[in-house]
DNA sequence: CACCAGGCAAGTA
DNA sequence: TACTTGCATGGT
């Protein structure tokens, strides 16, 4: 059989395993898709505990609001959300998504909705603070689009594995996901969540490492 | 104490 | 195009 036509069942193969050992994730965790976007951009490079603490922060001001949120100061939004890390200029990414949104949308996500994802994508990536993995991040959890996302637990698993080369582009590694799975928005955002919480459990430390399900399969 | 976390943009070669 | 650096708090 052909090495990629192995690969493939393989990526099909890796999802029922992790979905049985470890059942849905239930992702993305938030009250409304707003909250989604606004965690795409506070989860950049930081742990996910530490983007609660600003969410929280955020909520309790009933400020997942883009309105509310347009009128605040960026050195305001700065200082809300300052646990999350790199608050100075995640503060300006997040004035910047949210002016985006009010311009183009009036803040409606799901007239936004309506835009095909290609399009979509690509004027995502226009927004100062919106790369690739943030921009898929915000089409498959906030707009229920089937696209999958790559970062860097799906490099390191996949790459530890040899189903994809360490050095692969993003848009390389997306292709591979996307073409050997069906075009699921469902599977996507499981899948996804599914790495995460592998990686959490068993990319941590070698001992862990070679007690990874994927190993059993 | 060092190292990492659900990346991105800007600068350099 | 490919590689480097700054951004910054909080947990382990």
């Amino acid at each position: 059989m052909a090495d990629s036509k192995k690969k493939s069942i393989r990526v099909s193969k890796i999802y029922q395993t992790l979905y049985d050992f470890y059942g849905t994730q239930h992702w993305w965790p938030a009250d409304s898709k707003l909250e989604i976007i606004i965690g795409a951009i506070l989860t950049q490079n930081t742990a996910w505990q530490n983007v609660e603490k600003a969410v929280s922060n955020l909520k309790k001001r009933r400020l997942i609001d883009l309105k509310k949120l347009s009128k605040l100061p960026v050195s305001q939004i700065g200082k809300l959300i300052r646990a999350s890390g790199f608050y100075k200029i995640k503060a300006k990414r997040l004035k910047a998504v949210i002016d985006f949104l009010l311009k183009e949308y009036n803040g409606n996500l799901s007239q936004m909705k309506k835009k095909r994802w290609q399009e979509l994508r690509a004027e995502l990536l226009q927004v100062y603070g919106i790369g690739q993995e943030t921009a898929d991040s915000i089409l498959l959890y906030a707009l229920d689009k089937p696209v999958f996302v790559i970062d860097a637990y799906t490099r390191r698993i996949f790459s530890r594995h040899h189903l994809i080369d360490r050095n692969s582009k993003y848009s390389e590694i997306q292709r591979f996901f996307m073409s050997n799975l069906p075009k699921s928005k469902n599977i996507y955002q499981e899948y996804h969540a599914l790495l995460v919480k592998l990686a959490k459990d068993f990319c941590r430390t070698k001992p862990k490492c070679e007690q990874c399900p994927i190993n059993k399969i």
